[in-house]
DNA sequence: CACAGCGTTCAGAACTTTCTAAACCTTAAT
DNA sequence: ATTAAGGTTTAGAAAGTTCTGAACGCTGTG
């Protein structure tokens, strides 16, 4: 078994470490080494010992989050290929922040509206950090893209 | 069933959501609510329907999370309390960052080592994306804490 | 029109994780 | 020293998730 298939397996490992299935971490470790970029769903199963359905439901996982994309393939479908900026968009995932924030604007409501309330405290701080990262996140973002001359375009959410 | 119970559970559902135990949403849900804010384990298996197994490690966790501190209770024993700050410090989890920059570096390793190739430009970016943010994320917090007024002083790592 | 190649969906098996309940240990008061 | 209260650990049950393999649908080709 090639190092490279190694390396797909390593990530999964540890991607699996953080919660996450361990055939999607495959999928992702595979398409940051592979050659070529792109790859077919049965390339997918092959070189990576899946079933095709572990590789249909991860890829449409990856493809989600904005991680991969369809490019047309010779003759007929398409392959997959991994954009070189796939795990920088995972951070940029807002939602995420607000969600939390939502429960703790929640939380003030339970407890009566009124933020200056002590016992209000930790879920006033919580919810304004959340707001403030969904903020600043994109932010860094852009500033990492201009440094590294990635044509990121934003769209503000 | 009081509103309190209701936002404890709701934390609980979100936080599973998130690929984390329920228990632990739980807890923190309370904790982020409760009067008064120290609680003693029987007193959070009583408010939660928990049994003290699943609080001893759902604490336990809290605990090492930094999320949460051990404050003498009257008499014996001692109860827990959540730090204003908990959920900012869950994001300064730099470790985070780390693992999947060293999983990158090791990637591009694999790739013969020459960081120039193509094929190893989605490892670099990804790799110098994760070293940025490592970077950048606790000046965030920092810069956050200033305009709340947390006294939080930073140890860098 | 029939066929071959691909990809998706779905049901069940295997696995992992979480929760509980009971036994055990520690601490403090009498 | 004994006892009562509280906390931790552990084994087992319960629940949830992921993976696979087979059936299905679609698309283009001969």
């Amino acid at each position: 078994m090639g190092e490279e298939r190694l390396f797909a397996d390593e990530v999964g490992v540890v991607l699996s470490g953080m919660g996450m299935p361990a055939a999607f971490g495959k999928l992702m470790g595979w398409l940051l080494i592979c050659d070529p970029p792109q790859q077919t769903s049965t390339q997918l199963a092959q070189s990576l010992g899946l079933s095709k359905g572990s590789v249909s439901t991860g890829m449409r996982a990856l493809e989600q989050l904005g991680m991969v994309r369809r490019v047309p393939a010779r003759g007929r479908g398409y392959a997959y290929e991994m954009l070189p900026d796939a795990l920088v968009r995972t951070v940029d995932a807002r939602r995420l922040y607000l969600v939390i924030h939502d429960v703790m604007q929640k939380g003030i409501e339970v407890l009566g509206g009124d933020e200056s309330l002590p016992r209000a405290q930790r879920l006033r701080v919580t919810r304004d950090f959340y707001a403030f990262v969904a903020e600043r996140v994109p932010q860094l973002i852009d500033e990492f893209a201009r440094k590294e001359g990635l044509s990121q375009r934003r769209k503000d959410g």
